[in-house]
DNA sequence: GTCTCAATCAACCGAATGGTTGAGAAAAGA
DNA sequence: TCTTTTCTCAACCATTCGGTTGATTGAGAC
């Protein structure tokens, strides 16, 4: 599943738990015990949710003795941020074009069939 | 898992295929059988997938005779882009904060020869 | 050395995911 | 009516996901 960057930032922010990871680690660095402490399940899944974000790009993590405080990486929010503006600008200027042509039709008989186009990839 | 509608809508554009079934719908609505067509897999199996869309509120679907005509909702890229920007500003202020430390820093060197000021590297 | 702390690895479990095939529903056309 | 087209529903299957517990590693502290 989920084999290029785009899915595995996606799927990783799929999950509330480390979202709110993400959301706390935009105040600074962390351990894996310090942002354990807020929920209820064990560290080891709290190990896991880091290696799903760790595996996104969107943390890196050093090495403090024996902690392994985590980083927030935030440059892998622009790759969604460019993704999610590309195709909104694309739906927008549809919708834009839609209007100007509807404004167009009211002008012309209200009986013909909605166009539906599709496969252009 | 994903019970919030954002956990919904970043599980659902975590599927490259369903990433372009919406990239494809910014060109305008489509029937199930437009969008199954480039694909190697059967229609049964895209039906799920706009289900999953649908459920995220990234699509619509009408009726047009046999056809349910697909529609993408472009409002709802609003709500990821939203806690993108959100966490992303945030994770950058720290950094520029992090900048102006670093940047006082070298004000104490400037572009002369260095006078070995006493921090460590 | 031994002990403790912080975190990961390993195995397991139940539920969800993405795919399949087969059957059926809904609407138009013959 | 019967047929065709378009699509969804219902099982089923293999894999992944998020969680658990138990064992283990790594790095101080004693």
């Amino acid at each position: 599943m989920t084999d290029d960057q785009l899915s595995r930032v996606f799927a990783a922010l799929a999950d509330p738990t480390r979202r709110d990871m993400v959301a706390r680690l935009t105040d600074g660095d962390a351990t894996v015990g310090d942002l354990a402490a807020p929920y209820a399940v064990s560290i080891q899944a709290v190990s896991k949710h880091l290696k799903v974000l760790e595996e996104a790009g969107l943390v890196t993590r050093s090495r403090d003795a024996q902690r392994r405080p985590v980083h927030l990486e935030a440059e892998v929010f622009d790759l969604m941020t460019k993704w999610i503006e590309r195709y909104r600008q694309r739906a927008e200027e549809r919708f834009v074009r839609l209007d100007a042509v509807l404004a167009e039709m009211n002008d012309e008989q209200p009986e013909t069939e909605t166009p539906m186009e599709g496969t252009a990839s």
